[in-house]
DNA sequence: AGTTTGACGCTGCGGCATGG
DNA sequence: CCATGCCGCAGCGTCAAACT
């Protein structure tokens, strides 16, 4: 496995060098755009790590998806700050991980990325702790109940449970539920994610604040200024 | 059999309330 | 003040029943 990088500095370099080394993936290193555009038009790279380098990684995503499409996953490793993980989420970067948390979470993002691109077709259900979403008739089971939804709604469920106890950002979202960005009202992402609430917990209204509740529901997490969260 | 009509559901947006 | 949650509404598409 390759992950082709673009760190322009030593130090994210080195740490994502040894981090892919000590992991079995062969780094490729870029400190420039365009050599990694370039490579990327050859096969061989699995994925792309990009470091968060102030504002550029903002141009990088774009060119990125341009040129690299969604075939190949990004993740971007920086400092963490919540304004570097929005600019990145918001710009089409698959994943964040953060520095300082180590070689491992950087890895396991990696690594669950390329699978989730790996495997291609789409499978026909996903299974999140006690839901199963199925594609065949687009309804959300847990066990005794089982939830029909809308096209939009499942796309929004599926996008969720795919990323399960991750932030998905709006532009993701937008993304994968209608294969296109910017053009898809904020307010409309939202009805979406309001009406999958209710879907997903329709007794939440009135339960809210007890806790009598024998099997939680899957709760939409709303990330301020970046997207939301499904927890369990 | 083909066309029209009405009911229904889905989608998207506007407006208001709320909370950080 | 702004982002978000929530509700209501209009436009549109689909589908089945009624009609020609």
């Amino acid at each position: 496995m390759k992950v082709a990088t673009l760190c322009p500095s030593r130090s994210f370099e080195h740490f994502s060098a040894t981090a892919l080394r000590g992991a079995g993936y062969e780094p490729l290193p870029h400190v420039h755009l365009s050599p990694l555009i370039a490579a990327l038009r050859e096969p061989g790279a699995d994925a792309v790590l990009l470091e968060d380098h102030d504002t550029q990684v903002e141009g990088w995503l774009s060119a990125l998806r341009l040129h690299a499409g969604r075939a190949l996953p990004i993740v971007v490793l920086g400092l963490g700050d919540s304004v570097g993980i929005s600019r990145a989420l918001q710009r089409g970067a698959d994943d964040y991980a953060v520095l300082a948390d180590g070689a491992s979470p950087l890895i396991h993002r990696l690594r669950a990325r390329i699978q989730s691109r790996a495997d291609g077709v789409r499978a026909t259900s996903l299974r999140a702790g006690p839901y199963s979403l199925h594609a065949s008739t687009q309804s959300l089971s847990t066990g005794a109940r089982e939830v029909s939804l809308t096209a939009r709604e499942f796309a929004l469920a599926w996008t969720l449970f795919e990323n399960l106890g991750r932030v998905v950002s709006t532009h993701t979202l937008s993304t994968e539920i209608w294969g296109r960005t910017g053009d898809v009202g904020k307010r409309t992402l939202e009805q979406h994610v309001y009406k999958l609430r209710l879907k997903l917990d329709p007794d939440g209204r009135r339960a809210r604040g007890l806790q009598h509740e024998t099997m939680p529901a899957p709760r939409i997490q709303t990330v301020y200024g970046v997207g939301y969260r499904l927890e369990l």
